[in-house]
DNA sequence: GAAATTCTTTGCGCAGGGGCAAATTCGCCA
DNA sequence: TGGCGAATTTGCCCCTGCGCAAAGAATTTC
């Protein structure tokens, strides 16, 4: 077990509510893990053996279809659980997750899930409150995947990691982590061809400006406007 | 309040392993109504002020974009929850309930929701395993309205309906509630002439009977094989 | 029973966006 | 520093599936 400093956790939405001793008691239980970039985290169909905490780092999580298509399903930040699978009443990971970068991350097995739910109320009620929220982002994304254009779609893709994971930089607003279009597209059900052309697009714009493996969002109120469907259609 | 026979309740999944003295207590503040076709049971946006069992009937969930778009979420059939905002940790409800045919339903105020889940874990655990597979559902939609066709994404669409609200007719199984090629659009993500479009070309290859407000699915293995892409391309 | 509504079908046109190939650029590693 | 592999861009083609309009059934209403 590392030297953790509490204090970075005690503040985390998920521990919200918990007396010190108790968050000490789920804490102490915890193991703390490195996973390099490119690393799983937890795979698809294997056993759920653990759930974990990220600390930091950014872990994509993608679900593969039987025929060999990716779709990304979310990207986890620091302060957010993942492979919560026992929370869903599952055994196994729905999805595969990887470190899109270097992470840290606490780690406990799940076998303690359901103690720790009932020992500790608003641990659970936490825990239950993150599932629910995800079942809202789900319909959300169901409901632009249905109503929307590929390019409505992008554009609230970028806006969305920008707001979670975006750093800003002298250019714009970076996108902290490596991503490509290929990944992009997997976000958004499209492919990496459509999305090189709608970024080329917005570069030509100045709406954003690309890079290998990297997006930074120059105008995202002019984004917004795309993602939204109400930018002059030129 | 009616008189509900109790043991057809309790064999429904949310009240396994709830004691029957603890099942009477929880049903017993519930009051039943009855919602006749094309009624509402709840709106989008307005105070979640119930929440709800469906005893009879069938229920359709959708959800409006702020354009005038609408997105069939899920079908609600008997036994099963609905209007559980505060599962999910919402004051209002996510979207608008639609009686699809005469329904009865018991309804609970929310406010009792967590004495429920408090006093009565497995009441809890089960709602909350619905919610976690409620979350699975809606990813595999994501999935789906990603990768597949529309094609695929409508006999899948069928395949379900017909799965969760079929009936055995001397042509096939028939889906036992009214519905529009609109409505199968909605579930889908497309419009009602493709739905259309393909519903008669299937009605050629003698794989479904259509009808006004009506599908029947004749041969569902076959839709299957065009659910999951594996129909020859003629 | 006639009219009005609602749902469904189908033709026609076309655009959004997927698929593929080839060229290019970037970053990394030896 | 040169080369290799991965990521990206872009051109070209074409097909899926949407939009619209108009016509045709099936129901409901008066």
């Amino acid at each position: 077990m590392g030297s953790l400093d509490p204090s970075l956790i005690s503040g985390l939405p998920v521990f919200e509510g918990l007396a010190a001793t108790d968050l000490d008691r789920i804490v102490g239980q915890a193991r703390s893990l490195r996973i390099a970039r490119d690393q799983p985290v937890f795979e698809q169909e294997q056993e759920a053996h653990s759930f974990f905490l990220l600390l930091d780092g950014h872990v994509r999580v993608v679900k593969s279809t039987p025929d060999g298509q990716e779709v990304t399903v979310r990207y986890i930040s620091p302060g957010e659980l993942m492979g919560i699978a026992h929370a869903l009443g599952r055994a196994t990971y729905p999805a595969n997750a990887m470190a899109a970068v270097d992470c840290v991350a606490l780690a406990w097995p799940s076998r303690l899930w359901p103690h720790f739910a009932a020992d500790y109320p608003s641990f659970g009620a936490n825990t239950y409150k993150v599932v629910g929220s995800r079942l809202q982002e789900a319909h959300s994304r169901v409901i632009e995947l249905a109503t929307e254009q590929v390019e409505q779609r992008v554009a609230h893709a970028l806006l969305k990691l920008v707001n979670q994971a975006g750093r800003k930089t002298e250019e714009g607003i970076l996108i902290d982590f490596p991503i490509t279009r290929q990944n992009i597209a997997e976000m958004t059900g499209t492919t990496l061809f459509t999305v090189s052309r709608l970024l080329s697009a917005w570069e030509d714009l100045n709406l954003v400006k690309g890079g290998r493996q990297k997006v930074t969002v120059v105008a995202p109120h002019q984004l917004l406007l795309i993602a939204e469907g109400r930018a002059r259609k030129s």
